[in-house]
DNA sequence: ATTGACCTTAGAGTTAGCTCTAAGCTTATA
DNA sequence: TATAAGCTTAGAGCTAACTCTAAGGTCAAT
């Protein structure tokens, strides 16, 4: 069961394979993501195939968004499948999808105010004494937008 | 030109007025974006009705995205109106957009990948041994999406 | 034997924007 | 007058995900 260091990458081998830099993969083995297999007899880490894949998919993972607890969840039930249901897993895709949702709402609210701002100012060199944007923040965005803001008087 | 403290208000009443926390209006003097034009013998903030005004301002910019760095540069144009022009404001403005649109992008992107993993899975009780969800993650995303990943083997 | 590249660890630093604590005044109310 | 609420400051802590440093051990090649 034990080959030598045969076919097995050294972390800055893997780090190449990856893309992520030897000093991620540590601290992904730090946070509990990822481990090397086998260490050499002064320590060093020595990744197998199985490392690699893993640390595949928690590139793949963290590309979609998911956050590394996230990962961290999604890497027990890929341990175990037996041990986890098809609903576990989109039960954490389902609530990075809201948040992704609500950030986006956030986002696109954001978007719109600045096309607004940028579509009702001259954008010129005249000074800005009249510059509808500072009209505009100083109006706190023509009064009837935000929920929990007090008006001044 | 100095009228005692009538009509002026303490950091805890300017905090109720805003909405913000007065811990946070201290960190917003600490960065230069407010000040409160008096103090009392005692050290004590006492706050125009410029003050809030001014204090607004930073609020209704904060909530349409700009940065405190951002909003430090707003504030400068917004006292010497006659020194910066229209397009000073348009520039951070457009900028502020583009971060924006930038992140949305990445979001929506996000956003597409959750929903067709979710489409992908049964989300059922059935132990996950063959989940779609997890064998796309474990596939890479079905291979053509990602530009600097390189392949497994 | 000696470079130099690579590896190890613990732990500090970064970013942004708060958020909170501690220790000690001040002010208002009872 | 005493107590509680509110104010002051400097500075630490928080979050997430890295990113880097320091001090030292290892390894391959000269």
């Amino acid at each position: 069961m034990d080959f030598g260091v045969e076919n097995m990458l050294k972390i800055s081998e893997l780090s190449q394979q990856t893309g992520l830099s030897a000093h991620t993969l540590r601290y992904y083995e730090k946070h509990g993501l990822i481990n090397a297999s086998n260490r050499s007899e002064a320590g060093y880490r020595f990744y197998t195939d199985s490392d690699v894949r893993r640390v595949q998919f928690v590139k793949t993972a963290r590309n979609t968004g998911f956050s590394l607890a996230d990962i961290g969840q999604l890497l027990s039930i890929r341990v175990d499948k037996l041990s986890h249901s098809c609903q576990d897993v989109t039960d954490i895709t389902q609530k990075k999808l809201l948040e992704v949702n609500a950030k986006l709402a956030e986002l696109q609210s954001m978007q719109q105010t600045l096309e607004l701002l940028l579509e009702s100012c001259c954008g010129g060199p005249e000074n800005a004494t009249h510059c509808s944007i500072m009209e505009a923040l100083d109006a706190g965005l023509s009064r009837e937008d935000k929920n929990e803001a007090r008006l001044i008087k």
